[in-house]
DNA sequence: AAGAATTGCCACAGCTTTGCCACAGTTTAA
DNA sequence: TTAAACTGTGGCAAAGCTGTGGCAATTCTT
């Protein structure tokens, strides 16, 4: 799906020009001259990207970020004409992603926009990543390598699906449920002990080896993958 | 946990200064005088971040960046010297997320830290919207995650969803029938004080973890949520 | 085809949860 | 003031859940 990209600055040349080279770029970009305006907009349909120009007529960028950030993980992106370190920092750290000085290269922006989607794309899609990793150990999902502290080991088809599933969720809980139905396409409601029998013999090999990374129990719920202490 | 970042640069005064920033502010760092060392070690143990400068004796920051790309959603940084257009957008879309010139303020690389972290997080963590809160208590529903004031405990299944239901209608005292009716599914009419046996245990936990929000009985009717406090 | 590996199921033991009870304390209403 | 209704508390036992070892069916290997 093409990306919505909002746009406010009050120089229309810059304006026209960034929706040039974003258009191009197949993205779906839509301008304002102030940031009310885009506030206005994005709380009625929100962007995927924000770009904000900090002086602007009527609120400035700065608050424009501090306000989207405060109800949108939106990606934004701040441009400035003024260049100090100060402006930098303080522009970064009220919660945009990236802060660029004008005058700017729009390829330069052309990348860090694309940059910034693909970091999107690695943290929330990342199931074309195949290295995953928690505590000591190191698993290969496209080779099937599982090592803990260098030194490989065997897991079974199902230990394996298992494993890379709970390290891919490896934030939060995940349920016996869920795991019949992503580990074992179960589509249908079925009462099986069989995640709890993969999970006794993934503990048992994973303590044969010494993997810091524990299986935990969610009582009445399912499991939750532990990196483990340092 | 605390985050760990590799950096890569062939000037020791430079390894120095970047090491002291980031370890006052609590990351734990270590330092390599060229690129093959760090990626050696990154192969051996992934760090959360890696910091690259371009120009290094053997092989170059943006190979070891495309390298590391290839096999890990590592947040990267490049660092250089050279400043000219074409090297700042080569480097951002060979694959790193952000792109700093030297001379760099050693506070903006670290506000540019924080926010490559600050954007994983959103990604990662805090992307649901089942995040509930009452005065110190944080509840995700999503990944089962009680916390005050930072600390997690546990809660029992039923005690979990009747926390969680309280606190989505936090506005307003929520009657006995309603609660048997929308956490225990019972559908017909019951005399059961089974609401009262988890408010009990619950408030004993709530009071073990020096939860501000308390459960009020609402006398003849219910229970209410009050935030507590302040 | 025989042997090995994998994997789901079972039974049992042990633990946790949870509803219920009895009783004491509190609030309401007459 | 008193009785009735309601709520807080501790204990308890049934129900439910999980860990474990063994076993059999199935699949993979040789």
């Amino acid at each position: 799906m093409r990306k919505l990209i909002y746009l406010a600055d009050d120089d229309e040349n810059i304006r026209g020009l960034i929706n040039m080279f974003l258009s191009n770029e197949g993205f779906e970009v839509k301008s304002f001259a102030n940031g009310d305006d885009l506030l206005a907009a994005f709380l009625q349909k929100p962007a995927d990207l924000v770009i904000l120009d900090i002086m602007m007529p009527g609120t400035d960028g700065l608050s424009v970020c501090t306000q989207i950030r405060n109800c949108s993980n939106t990606l934004i992106i701040i441009v400035s004409a003024r260049d100090n370190e100060m402006d930098r920092i303080t522009g970064i750290t009220l919660g945009s992603d990236d802060y660029m000085t004008k005058p700017f290269s729009p390829m330069e922006l052309m990348a860090r926009v694309k940059a910034l989607f693909r970091r999107l794309e690695l943290d929330t899609g990342g199931s074309s990543r195949h290295i995953l990793t928690a505590g000591n150990l190191i698993i290969n999902a496209a080779t099937r390598d599982a090592k803990v502290d260098g030194s490989q080991f065997d897991l079974t088809p199902t230990e394996l699906a298992l494993m890379v599933y709970l390290m891919q969720n490896s934030t939060r809980a995940v349920s016996r449920d869920e795991l019949l139905k992503n580990v074992w396409k179960f589509d249908f409601e079925v009462d099986s002990r069989a995640t709890d029998d993969v999970v006794k013999r993934l503990r048992k090999k994973l303590a044969a080896v010494k993997c810091s990374a524990k299986i935990e129990s969610v009582w009445g719920f399912g499991f939750k993958l532990s990196e483990g202490g340092k």
